[in-house]
DNA sequence: ATTAAATATATCAATTTGATATATATCGAT
DNA sequence: ATCGATATATATCAAATTGATATATTTAAT
């Protein structure tokens, strides 16, 4: 899924300038998908060159100038169209496990640290979709909140439950940074 | 965390040609990091130029010609140092919870069926990870095993748990394809 | 009154994806 | 023995995306 198709669907809920549309995903898709400026901008320039959403400039209010973008009849259509042709896909990019991955290479301390700093990230994570659960939803809205929160709840869980047990490990069979290559994980 | 830091991890455990090291990605990595090849090649090129990893052409064997690259002396201290400063982090991408956020704008057969393969998914991912458990691993590689045999299970539950209620609501009130908008989600 | 933070837009090099092209080797079925 | 499919192996490229940077105004806090 392209983030053009993601932001006609955020137009949908409401016409938006550039910085709402990056707001609304640090605010609300903040949990499965990001998109930056440098994105959001050219896709809401080519929506508008498609014909898919239009803008007009605002004269009044705080800030004169700015570009609110609307959805048309016909981004609204091909939204829906769009949207029910994506396949339900998740991908996921983790250091946190790449990191675990080559805990041989680390010394401990910096290895308990990465644990405890997964840890905390987790549980911010999660304090923030439950602050979200008190307002009103709808069902689609808040299913995306609740499976956040098992999500989240089984990995911070995880590592709170094996933390010890890999770092005791870790002491015991120490290996960081030494130039000879343990036996090899791949079968080619 | 860059593609070459962590070509440089994969050839901490063999030499590998740019296709192993796709491999290794398919096969070890796959629950937590992708690359494509069109990465991969240029990112062991640039590693090269930079003294990390050095190559050589093999003469024989089954398919000669085929460049062998392996860590330098340089490269794995360099990989080290990357290692210890990198942020343990993870980024999400669901298409999946996408299609949540917006689901009342599809049909419920539609609906129905991307639950179905989500769940579906997340099953046949985790029967992948499981039939890892068999082999011998790591504590560090084993611990990202059950890392992901713990996230997938919640998710693939959750989904379990909540299809028939999710689906409850969606009959009742659908709004598949209105041009009405719903009221506003975010506040600006 | 000043400073910091929020609102708003834009651009760009570098990275990465996903698709495509090409060629040889191996394995299974007939 | 040969045909076709799959596996091995490398390379390239347009398009998408990131992440950083620059700029300017407005609002809130001190």
């Amino acid at each position: 899924m392209q983030l053009k198709t993601l932001c006609l669907g955020l137009l949908e809920i409401s016409d938006a300038t550039g910085y709402d549309i990056k707001q609304m995903f640090e605010r609300s898709l903040n949990h499965f998908h990001a998109a930056s400026y440098g994105s959001i901008y050219p896709a809401l320039k080519q929506l508008e060159q498609e014909g898919h959403v239009k803008s007009r400039i605002e004269t009044g209010g705080p800030h004169p100038g700015k570009r609110l973008f609307s959805l048309t009849e016909q981004g609204h259509a091909h939204f829906i169209e769009s949207l029910s042709e994506t396949e339900p896909q998740e991908t996921i990019r983790s250091e946190f496990l790449v990191l675990m991955f080559f805990s041989h290479l680390l010394e401990s301390p910096v290895l308990e640290e990465k644990l405890e700093q997964m840890e905390q990230r987790y549980d911010s994570k999660l304090a923030m979709l439950e602050s979200l659960l008190n307002q009103e939803h709808s069902p689609g809205i808040r299913f995306t909140i609740e499976f956040g929160i098992s999500a989240l709840t089984a990995k911070r869980d995880f590592i709170r439950e094996n933390r010890r047990n890999i770092l005791q490990h870790h002491k015991e069979s120490p290996d960081c940074g030494s130039l000879q290559k343990r036996p090899v994980e791949e079968s080619r």
